[in-house]
DNA sequence: CTTGACCTTCCAGCCACCGGAACCCTTATG
DNA sequence: CATAAGGGTTCCGGTGGCTGGAAGGTCAAG
């Protein structure tokens, strides 16, 4: 397979996909031509990958997570650590963004964005949080 | 003023503030010694901008709230549709990322996560998603 | 034979910094 | 006066995960 065909099939731009080889992730073998040649091994992976990836596993995740794709004598329970740890981190940058969300919706909520000058948003971000000696 | 006493006042690194100074945020005097002199103008604007990030506006988001907030005649609804499409960025981000952790929620509590090899996870990444061409 | 759609490599850039090297300036102490 | 500690300076390179673009090779159709 081409590169494009690969492309088609899992979704993921050529240039991930080449990307991917780079960083030794899926090494396809060559055509004479030199074109990349894609096995179905390798698309299956490529596909995983794109999984994980939308998922939001970093790329060394994904490295770890391929690795024990293919270790027949995996223990389900090193997966499942990795993907807990992801979601440890995903919930943090979930209420992070809460946090700035729930912020940013009051100071909104307080300005009345018409033509006149003042506004609640720039006084907070002038006035929150700066230390009392400028203020 | 030098920068690490900007620095303290703000609680910004001063690799950071010397980073802004080369994008033109924040743009210290020098002393004759070379050492860059901040104003208390200067540490106001810093601090603007440690709070301004701190709810997750870009640089360039940053820069334009900056030149609103030195602008006398500006109007508040500029300022507000800033940070109202600020908003809904940060509130797509989330649902992204709801959707990742609900996901993955379900992966994990599918994996009994034990030394045996089966997994539910491992099998879901390899196979939601996939064309049916690889399945 | 030419056109156009592929494919190749390589280089640069994105964002918002951070780490570190190599060197200069100031102040305190022996 | 020498030195050491603790500031400061510039510059270079790296982070993650790609993406865009230039310059060129390859292949099937008309």
């Amino acid at each position: 397979m081409n590169i494009g065909d690969v492309s088609q099939l899992t979704g993921l731009p050529a240039k991930t996909i080449r990307y991917y080889e780079d960083i030794d992730l899926v090494v396809p073998a060559r055509q004479s031509n030199g074109y990349r040649d894609y096995s179905e091994a390798n698309a299956h992976t490529l596909a995983f990958l794109g999984r994980a990836r939308s998922l939001g596993f970093s790329i060394e995740d994904c490295r770890a997570l391929l690795a024990l794709w293919n270790d027949r004598a995996r223990s389900s329970g090193e997966v499942r650590r990795i993907a807990t740890d992801h979601l440890d981190r995903i919930e943090v940058k979930i209420a992070e963004l809460a946090g700035m969300r729930d912020t940013l919706r009051d100071l909104v909520s307080c300005c009345h964005g018409d033509e006149r000058p003042d506004c609640p948003i720039l006084e907070d971000l002038a006035l929150t949080g700066a230390p009392r000696e400028l203020r």
